[in-house]
DNA sequence: ATTATTGTATTAAATCAATAATACAGTTAT
DNA sequence: ATAACTGTATTATTGATTTAATACAATAAT
């Protein structure tokens, strides 16, 4: 799995969107544990503080459980991961339409450019 | 004119956005002048160093040309404007896409949303 | 039982980016 | 001539981030 992390902003941010987009989007399966800190530390090439801290900022938001001794655990509510998904889809939209917008590109024209994207 | 700046990304790189932006979407008139570093740092409520990189950064890109003692002037290069203004939108386009497209969103249900946005 | 593996906490150091304060030299305006 | 206004350079400070080295207590594995 691609861990592909520039220094254009904090390591931390750009784990937790990583770890976050993987759980969303179903590559992390529910309710099932995740590699060490320190196991996906060695894989995303970080310090294991930074991905400690990155992982705390996952728990906060309900993405994962820690389990003292055992691991860290997906969670399994469903409703919050579609919930979570939504609204990050959204957020996406709402920012790219304002820069567009901003931009003085009609919405024609911006789903010209997205029908010619490959997905 | 409104200057929205947030302290969850650099300064200097939200001021080249705002003032890139207004170049290429025509709030600012080609081979004008624009208000001095002290000014514009006025406006944007910033320290002016922190302008002035901005705005060295602009000169980078062809943006703009600064004559030593007389001010800051928008390009009247037409065309690079034009290229800059799409380049930017592509870029956009693709990036936005990228991510929706790894949240596992369909191309169709995104033009449904972006439909759904008013502009 | 013993060993290895968890998450977590602490402290320190190093690095880097952003901001700030100030000064300067060259026009421009009065 | 004088004063005010340019962009620009220099230096220092501040603050956030990352890394690092450990340590610990609880559990799991052998």
């Amino acid at each position: 799995m691609a861990w592909e992390i520039k220094n254009d902003r904090p390591v931390y941010i750009q784990l937790v969107e990583e770890l976050e987009m993987r759980i969303l989007n179903g590559t992390y399966t529910m309710g099932t544990k995740l590699l060490s800190v320190r196991d996906l530390a060695g894989e995303a090439q970080v310090n294991p503080n930074t991905m400690q801290k990155a992982l705390s900022e996952l728990e906060k938001k309900g993405l994962i459980s820690s389990r003292r001794t055992s691991g860290n655990y997906i969670t399994d509510d469903e409703k919050l991961i579609k919930d979570l998904r939504t609204e990050l889809a959204s957020n996406e939209v709402e920012t790219f339409c304002g820069k567009i917008k901003k931009l003085g590109i009609t919405k024609k024209e911006t789903i010209e450019l997205i029908n010619k994207e490959d997905f």
